[in-house]
DNA sequence: TAGGCCATCTGGTCCT
DNA sequence: AGGACCAGATGGCCTA
């Protein structure tokens, strides 16, 4: 986008904020944007108490759990082995943004600012008192009435104006690419959450809460170093999401009450043997299928046998995630654009698009997508032979020298 | 029509 | 001085 690019829709807004607003386009805008104005009291108020809005305060948990959660994983995966459950820390994702910090936050700043060292800031503020002080005094005769005298403020020369018109549009043009990075950053992470689609794309907060879930789960199982609970791994996964996010997540998950029959008790069980059972019966049942570790504490993983995974049940999960759905994680039936799923991989992202070449340059493993019977098949090169009985529709495809815990979540967070 | 989401502009602050 | 970062303001688009 060059400079001379007009934004699309902001013609308004440059139009009352650098050349003022006429009576007309002021009494359109009045009535127009009374709602924001009734919002920016609230905002201005909030301001004026040092509270946050619902949004910062949201995106700051976000982020900072992520933060912590990510650097939590990261630690764990690089320096603590698979096996070692009791050695890992509990996850902390108690991250939080409490008023009195808010509070605390905007006293040490105001202090900062009075004590900044920063001659500029300093500057600034002798200026702004300066400029009020003149204010003040030009403003007003010796009666207190009203006086001008000429122009007070030095004109900026035409040149000057010009060049400071120029950097004001270097630094939009700045700001836009900055913005365009961090929604590039923003699409790479869409791309890695558990559900990724381009025609229903997540917003950015319900994006960076996915993430979070994500990582949460990830380390919550990393830490029980045994194969998670698919329904309290979703529901996990879906807390603090909106209901369309939701939707989205069992979609991507094919988690739906088509999966499941209810016996005559009327409670819950798999229609058939669990998927993740399934795939773990080839998974360590297959010597030549056991991915190898990779070299963390100089051994190879054992996960396969020396692990061995205790029966499955999903009982208690589907109640509560089925029955007693909790306010955040409530998922109907999804019906969602993703009904035909083309390819999941990596860690269960649904491209729409076939990035397995760009993929596999930098990930060891996979998941792609199986078509369900009757759809044509795409698993090549796959590794492990999953039984599917109609109900599992993936299979493992590994690439290069597998990461042994790594193929151990990506098995038990597909299934 | 209200509300959510988003892109963009803008001014302030901090840092190099 | 200038760039990066941030947050507030604004207005368009979309959907329930």
């Amino acid at each position: 986008m060059s400079l001379e690019t007009k934004p699309r829709d902001n013609h308004c807004h440059a139009t009352s904020v650098a050349d003022g607003m006429d009576t007309s386009s002021r009494c359109w805008h009045q009535c127009h944007f009374s709602k924001r104005r009734k919002e920016g009291k609230k905002e201005a108020e909030k301001k004026r108490t040092g509270e946050k809005t619902q949004r910062q305060v949201d995106a700051y948990h976000i982020g900072i759990s992520l933060t912590e959660s990510f650097s939590d994983v990261c630690r764990r995966m690089l320096t603590l082995p698979f096996e070692e459950p009791a050695t890992m820390p509990e996850p902390r994702f108690t991250a939080n943004f409490p008023p009195e910090c808010v509070a605390e936050n905007k006293k040490l700043a105001s202090k900062k600012l009075d004590a900044s060292p920063n001659p500029k800031a300093k500057e600034t503020r002798e200026e702004n008192s300066e400029k009020e002080e003149e204010d003040r005094e030009d403003d007003q005769d010796e009666n207190g009435l009203p006086k001008r005298k000429g122009a007070r403020k030095k004109k900026l020369t035409s040149g000057r104006q010009e060049r400071v018109k120029v950097r004001r549009q270097e630094a939009n043009a700045r700001e836009r690419s900055r913005m365009h990075g961090l929604n590039d950053a923003l699409e790479s992470l869409r791309k890695v959450v558990p559900c990724y689609s381009k025609t229903q794309k997540l917003s950015k907060i319900e994006t960076l809460r996915l993430a979070k879930n994500y990582i949460w789960a990830l380390s919550e199982t990393l830490s029980a170093g045994k194969r998670p609970d698919l329904l309290a791994f979703v529901q996990t996964l879906c807390k603090g999401l909106s209901q369309p996010t939701t939707n989205l997540v069992a979609g991507c998950l094919q988690l739906n009450a088509r999966n499941f029959l209810t016996d005559h008790n009327g409670e819950a069980s798999f229609s058939a043997r669990p998927p993740y059972d399934a795939v773990y019966a080839s998974y360590s049942g297959s010597e030549t299928g056991t991915p190898t570790g990779h070299g963390c504490g100089g051994g190879t993983s054992t996960l396969d046998s020396a692990k061995p995974f205790r029966p499955y049940s999903y009982g208690g999960s589907y109640e509560s995630f089925y029955e007693n759905p909790s306010p955040e994680c409530a998922s109907p039936p999804f019906e969602g654009p993703l009904s035909p799923p083309i390819n999941f991989n990596g860690i269960f992202s649904l491209k729409h698009e076939d990035p397995a070449a760009e993929y596999g340059k930098t990930c060891h493993y996979g998941m792609r997508y199986c078509p369900v019977p009757g759809r044509g098949s795409l698993g090549q090169s796959s590794m492990f032979a999953v039984s599917t009985d109609g109900h599992f529709p993936y299979d493992l495809h590994v690439r290069g020298q597998p990461y042994a815990a790594q193929d151990e979540l990506n098995a038990a967070f597909h299934n």
